[in-house]
DNA sequence: AATAATTTTTAGCTTTGCCTAAAATAAAAG
DNA sequence: CTTTTATTTTAGGCAAAGCTAAAAATTATT
């Protein structure tokens, strides 16, 4: 596998992470990107030239098989680096993104079958999103919205989406981790909102809160 | 702080490497950096604009006080990075290096704080090296040439040169490592080559090997 | 001290990757 | 089915960082 820079890989990146294997548009991409489309014009015919994307002018760019291939390994070293980030050094959830935009970038799959060990292999980053395996097979995408589930259930926080510092922080304030379980109590039928119960009490999570937390019944 | 490129953190590194605090000429950091000598004169170029090196044309080029603390900054994120592959991901003492290159230009003062700390704030790295303390203070450069000591010395060793694989390779295959300790049994009086004894039998170093493993009285 | 040899710098070219402004194409609206 | 609007591409510029070849400065050698 030939060695690719920083900005490629982050176009690879952006295609896989808004159209997965789906085309995606020139705007779109250059929106995720942060640059100019005329830019990202230049940067997916360089991809193209390397067989990573197929380009159909004024159409749309398409990750080929490689592509994808190349998009999962860094998608990869980013989760086993978030997940370094939190478990071994203690790094807050929303802490971890910036650092591992840098790191997913160290070309070395020795470091990466060797970090992916140290941690226990896991299966999913300290979000729940799954890690891809080293074949590029993808483990599953854990649970349901809360909001999905019905009254008195049993369930466990299993993932929660990267909605941003506030989202986190409203997180931490209610104390709210992954591993964590509670019962349904109640549904709003007014707002949505749910009434979660545990050992220690009950607290109501408004219904953007719970549009963004996923569990599992336990 | 301000951020900085690849290319300058390596230019200022290579700088520290050559010279420590001392001018170095174009020709040492061109071969040292492997580019030719007119890319380094517009390299010192663009660092001197922002400071962190003084240039004399035809003469020299000079880390500034600035200079200096990056080349610091960067060397403990090398070090510390090395440790890491080392005491905890299980790399050999000859596999860091090229890694530690990519790691050491990641930016955050935060993660390499936290590293430090999950590394057990280690004052040298694998190979005993001192690793500079966040405020640039440098620990002591530990040991002296097992060639040094006298016969009947206890010594234990303390550190080794970066002299290349097959030097790493040869401490590998005699198991020799940091922190062993043995005797000064003979030194020979024909080649300088030096009999180490230890509970578990004795043999014999040639005078290179000598020459690049450093240890302390013990 | 004058010339030869070495080192360093300048000048000019290349690629990556971004930008703005203008032209071309596709999509939406009348 | 044109015309307007929105999107995308081309054209031309700029900075970083490398290169080669030629000019200038320094150092070494008669």
């Amino acid at each position: 596998m030939k060695t690719h820079t920083e900005s490629e890989e982050n176009y690879i990146k952006a295609l896989y992470h808004i159209g997965g294997e789906q085309p995606v548009s020139n705007g779109d991409l250059a929106q995720r990107i942060g640059a100019k489309g005329s830019s990202v014009t230049q940067a997916v015919k360089r991809l193209g030239q390397k067989e990573l994307v197929n380009v159909v002018p004024y159409k749309g760019v398409q990750l080929t098989p490689q592509g994808i291939r190349l998009a999962k390994s860094i998608l990869r070293k980013h989760r086993l680096w978030e997940t370094f980030l939190v478990d071994k050094l203690g790094f807050g959830w929303d802490e971890v993104h910036p650092l591992a935009e840098q790191l997913e970038h160290i070309q070395s799959e020795e470091l990466v079958d060797r970090l992916f060990q140290f941690l226990g292999s896991p299966k999913h980053d300290p979000h729940g999103d799954p890690i891809p395996e080293r074949d590029g097979q993808m483990p599953p995408v854990l649970g349901q919205p809360i909001g999905a589930f019905s009254s008195g259930a049993e369930i466990r926080i299993v993932r929660v989406e990267d909605a941003g510092t506030e989202f986190f922080d409203q997180l931490e304030t209610m104390n709210i981790n992954l591993g964590n379980t509670y019962e349904i109590r109640a549904i709003s039928a007014f707002d949505s909102s749910v009434e979660l119960g545990s050992s220690t009490g009950s607290f109501w999570l408004s219904q953007s809160m719970c549009a963004n937390i996923y569990a599992i019944q336990s």
